[in-house]
DNA sequence: GACAGTCCATACGGTGGCGTACGGAGGTTC
DNA sequence: GAACCTCCGTACGCCACCGTATGGACTGTC
């Protein structure tokens, strides 16, 4: 961490990401960043304009690795239950790879942020559909599809809001489970 | 709102509630609520004796208005059932006293702030344990019943960061009461 | 080993928010 | 109406953060 080499700007963008995930965008400040990577401003400046910059190259980070990534990463399992039972496994947090919805959580403060609003809204848009494109899989008409997937991402945003607010409050290991197929159950049935 | 009226300390805690919900703890700014208020700071240092103390005001007011006040509105009713559908429509923007979860959408990005995470624990616990007692009352088993409860305050958490962050995302009219109305005979039925 | 290009530290000016000091306006009491 | 208390505006110092300017260290090339 303060190995003294020389850094990118993907290093910078990485970190980026780190403080946003836990500080929201006000946390994105270039000394801060320079600090946890034993850096100064000078090579922040040299790798970018300015502070918006890495702001929305965290974000579109974000927006791929959490969306696109994880689609991606499902869409290998043939059967559409299992492969939805392992997209919510994942997104719940059963997958270490990252906290669940952390950066999501931390951006509503500022969803009216320029930067923010779009990348928002795009990723909202591009769960919700592939989750009512899954139901529609399972045979539901497109109208009871999108209601099944919106309800479906709720219990997603409202579980990890829990997990990162009250981590005592939520349910985990065999809990988390249970929760899991409570939701799968309750939304694929007619 | 620029009346050149004297204010009281109660004036300067509704405006930090606004601020609150709008932008989170960094929108509890002394100069912005001066500004709003048509005030300067020297009358915001009589009242209080620093930010955080206006911080905190404005914190026990959410609890209180947000948690307590709903309960005891909803508690006037004496079927179960229709109890928990009265306080889901409530809490999901039925009703128009204030917008479903703004403050804890904004307190996210620093749910670990001293002042914040106590305050945001206690409503939690105090939510979910009121939704369990309801299912309890319902005549599901303690175990089951707060297990029932997660998923439903889930359901509202998720429910409001949606209308908060993508507001075209979210149902609204008939779709909110459908939403509604499957997630609470969901969760009555055995 | 000189040279050019890449990367970074230091130093500085500008801005915005916090908190304090202090004086004055407006109401109250006798 | 004079003293007094309550409330608030103005002015100031302080600190954190942004962005710029500039010189130098490091690396590769011939």
């Amino acid at each position: 961490m303060a190995e003294r080499k020389r850094l990118s700007a993907a290093d910078w963008t990485g970190e980026a990401y780190r403080a946003l995930a836990a500080g929201g965008v006000v946390a994105v400040a270039v000394e801060a960043l320079a600090g946890r990577l034993g850096a100064t401003k000078g090579s922040f400046y040299w790798h970018f304009t300015g502070r918006d910059a890495v702001l929305e190259a965290a974000l579109q980070h974000w927006e791929r690795a959490e969306t696109e990534d994880v689609i991606a990463l499902v869409e290998s399992e043939p059967d559409v239950l299992t492969r939805l039972r392992n997209l919510l496994t994942i997104a719940l947090g059963g997958h270490p790879a990252y906290r669940a919805g952390g950066v999501e959580l931390a951006l509503q403060a500022t969803a009216g942020h320029p930067l923010v609003a779009p990348v928002l809204a795009r990723v909202t848009h591009r769960r919700i559909s592939y989750l009512a494109d899954q139901f529609v899989l399972l045979g539901f008409d497109p109208t009871d599809a999108r209601q099944r997937g919106l309800i479906a991402y709720t219990a997603y945003l409202g579980h990890a809001q829990l997990v990162h607010a009250t981590p005592d409050s939520a349910p985990t290991g065999p809990g988390l489970q249970a929760y899991v197929d409570a939701v799968i159950t309750t939304l694929s049935r007619p």
